[in-house]
RNA sequence: GGUGAUGUAGCUCAGACGGUUAGAGCGCGGCACUCAUAAUGCUGAGGUCGGUGGUUCGAUUCCACUCAUCACCA
């Protein structure tokens, strides 16, 4: 019987646009709901915008027109670019709707009043307590400040600039109320602690259900390890309250507090999918509300085992599958089941648990212009391509993903042109040719053909696990494995060979059978080639089953071209858009701390440092720079803010201290040379992006360096 | 700071309940082929499996410590 699969993807925050980070997720969870549909379950697959919060509330009075509009934008944004990836939602909703504030009241007051929720549901506790916490306020904005909209200096180290949770110095942790000379990042005004009364979960209780949970097969054994640390460290109540003013959902019977996003986000999810039931109930003259419940309610399984009833409401067992990234572990998988459970839902079938996207190895970064927007990358490249590469390396496990730019052109150009899609252009030349479309009534031989259909139920439980990667490798160890045979079947040589006209339509007609089956394996990752692969063939869309049916005796079209190689160029105009857009990260950077006096200190006492070889100097990219800006910094005794052309690089800003040995006038236009890739630093008066080389010792200095006449902005020096 | 995850060829990744010469793809060198979007096949080079110490007859695989990267700390 077909399974009834319900999939969600975590909810973008409605706050800027979708990146290539984002995208590693929603491609994991499509990749998994084309592949169930392909085996004939049936999958509901919703989404949302999360639209609440106070960062939201802030931005859009910064842009100066409602949340609701400021949301509204965002979320038409997303949805094209989710399209566009093709990820196929059967609906995207918002935080922000009727549905979800229906529902954050039914489950808030459900857990306030504990059971009996109804009749059929057991035993609950009360699960919502209230008490008076301090909390910073900001007097001149008139509102409580979250964590991260106070800074000051680390109660530690005394690093300036801090925000209120941890220090990015020492690496301390602390509460905001911890911080000394704290300031409200939105009005600058000093913070005073004031009472509030808020609201908790009381998670504690639910410690037993959830364990129980977390015994069956939920998630990765890593998240769950991740998970059950939190229980020997004891769980806490969770504070879901926050005081007006407040972008979100009021609570009901207590004026002027409203639920925390992190509340109704989640709940966004049971949000999405009751519209959608709505246009399913449309279609099936059910109601909509039955169908919500099928998915919702406790299911048959999860009631026997976690509630006094014994019966199952449903005949069918419904899944409820999360797939969401490292960072949110806890809130899925500990205050969202106790939640769900505390008012008389289901528990998720499992989470799917993906890592963060390096780009080049690094985090993504605006200055390099690695911090590639989901609409850019559109912009240049194919999405098919990044869906391949993503799937490519998306194992089971939580492990961080790289996207390597030249590997991954290489990969790509490699694997679908090279090995995939070239089968089916060796071959179909010769059926359109000779056999006017026409594929012969039997293969030459059936064992390549019976050896890929048996790889099915392997291929099956990989794309099942989540691990694509291993998938898609024994994909290509078969796209090899036909290209080689092909290679010896040489049906170059055999069309020479008039009397030899039938085997060269069998062979032919074998190959393209392999490269059917290779098709319905990747149609999962790559919906658009396969669609288009369903044309050439002359055959309506291809299920996981044909895999083992062979197709004869039929009708073809002429090949065209199904995917063409990656031009390196597409992927330089793709960064270069990106960096021409980084308004220079410095607004946020605008006021951090001073780089702690660096390391390297210690050599410049003329201690030679020990050997190195050349490939660790090679990890130095030294570049010529042109000195295009210079300015005093007000507020440094020491530092000069410059502006360095690197050419093809782009522009940087530099801080350098030689202001006692340079006048700042007398530094623009001239050459010197630049570490191109230090690390950026925040610094007290904004971000650094490089290093500019000078020499000096107690005789003197800094002497900054300069190259010989000819050398040009951006040249590599070696 | 605490906790977890990761660290294997130039690149991206498999793998090893501890045991003869550690694997794949890409990239690179050589040869072959010409059906194919210069796409393919064969072949070669390339690794002290992050570091240090310990357990062991034997560790890259187990343990401890350490370094680096990522995440979380409600």
């Amino acid at each position: 019987m077909a399974r009834q699969i319900l999939v969600t993807n975590a909810l973008p925050y409605a706050n800027g646009p979708i990146h290539l980070g984002h995208m590693v997720g929603y491609i994991q969870a499509d990749v998994w709901v084309r592949f169930q549909r392909l085996l004939g379950n049936t999958v509901h697959y919703v989404c949302a915008d999360d639209a609440h919060g106070t960062p939201i509330m802030l931005a859009a009075e910064k842009a100066g027109i409602a949340p609701e509009q400021f949301i509204a934008e965002i979320k038409a944004h997303h949805e094209r670019d989710f399209a566009d990836f093709l990820v196929a939602f059967d609906h995207y909703h918002s935080t922000h709707s009727e549905e979800n504030r229906q529902l954050c009241e039914l489950i808030y007051t459900r857990l306030r009043a504990g059971s009996p929720v109804s009749a059929e549901r057991g035993e609950m506790p009360p699960a919502i307590a209230s008490r008076t916490i301090q909390q910073l306020y900001d007097p001149v904005k008139a509102m409580f400040l979250p964590d991260r909209y106070i800074k000051g200096e680390c109660p530690r180290c005394g690093t300036p600039d801090q925000y209120g949770d941890n220090c990015e110095n020492c690496g301390a942790t602390y509460s905001p109320t911890d911080l000394k000379n704290p300031r409200s990042v939105v009005s600058g005004a000093t913070p005073v602690l004031k009472d509030s009364e808020h609201y908790f979960f009381e998670l504690p209780k639910f410690q037993a259900f959830l364990e129980q949970w977390l015994d069956g097969d939920v998630a990765h054994p890593s998240v769950k390890a991740k998970l059950k640390e939190w229980f020997a460290s004891g769980l806490k109540d969770w504070d879901i309250s926050r005081d007006a003013p407040y972008f979100g959902f009021a609570i009901p019977q207590a004026p002027g507090k409203f639920f925390y996003v992190w509340l109704d986000a989640p709940i966004g999810y049971m949000a999405s999918f009751k519209a959608l039931c709505e246009t399913l109930a449309a279609g099936s003259e059910r109601d909509p509300s039955e169908i919500f419940a099928e998915f919702w309610d406790p299911q048959p399984s999860t009631a026997a085992e976690f509630s006094t009833e014994t019966g199952g409401a449903w005949p069918l067992s419904t899944e409820l599958h999360h797939f969401i990234g490292k960072d949110i572990v806890n809130f899925h998988g500990l205050f969202w089941p106790a939640m769900l459970h505390g008012a008389g839902f289901r528990a998720p079938t499992a989470l799917h648990v993906n890592g963060y996207l390096t780009i080049d190895g690094a985090k993504m970064s605006k200055s390099r212009g690695t911090f590639i927007r989901a609409r850019t990358y559109l912009n240049h490249l194919n999405p098919e391509y990044l869906r391949y590469y993503f799937a490519a390396k998306l194992g089971s496990g939580v492990d961080d993903l790289d996207l390597n730019l030249t590997d991954f052109a290489n990969r790509v150009n490699s694997d679908l042109v090279g090995k995939y899609v070239n089968i089916a252009s060796r071959c179909a030349g010769f059926i359109d040719k000779l056999f006017d479309g026409q594929l012969a009534v039997a293969m030459h031989e059936r064992t390549l053909f019976e050896d890929f259909a048996a790889e099915a139920d392997n291929l099956r439980e990989l794309y099942e696990a989540g691990d694509f990667a291993g998938a898609l490798r024994e994909v290509m160890a078969m796209a090899d494995d036909a290209n080689a045979e092909i290679q010896k079947l040489a049906p170059w040589t055999l069309a020479k060979d008039e009397a030899r006209r039938e085997e060269l339509q069998q062979v032919c007609t074998t190959f393209l059978n392999l490269f059917r089956q290779l098709t319905i394996y990747l149609k999962p990752v790559l919906p658009k080639i396969a669609a288009q692969v369903e044309h050439f063939l002359n055959v309506p869309a291809l299920s996981w089953a044909d895999a083992g049916k062979p197709l004869l005796g039929h009708p073809i079209r002429t090949y065209a071209p199904l995917a063409t190689r990656i031009d390196p160029k597409a992927i330089e105009a793709m960064l270069a858009e990106e960096r021409g857009s980084a308004p220079a990260e410095t607004d946020k950077a605008a006021s951090a701390a001073p780089a702690k006096a660096a390391k390297p200190a210690a050599d410049a006492a003329g201690a030679a440092p020990a050997t190195i070889g050349v490939e660790d100097f090679g990890k130095v990219d030294l570049r010529i720079a042109r000195i295009a800006a210079a300015e005093h910094v007000e507020g440094a005794d020491k530092l000069l803010r410059l502006q360095l052309d690197l050419g093809p690089l782009g522009t940087r800003q530099v801080f350098a201290g030689i202001k006692a040995a340079y006048a700042p006038e007398a530094l623009v236009g001239r050459l010197t040379m630049c570490v191109a890739n230090l690390a950026p630093r925040k610094m007290k008066f904004g971000m650094s992006e490089g290093m500019v080389l000078a020499a000096s010792d107690e005789r003197g200095g800094p002497f900054l360096l300069a190259p010989d006449a000819g050398a040009e902005p951006g040249m590599k020096v070696k």
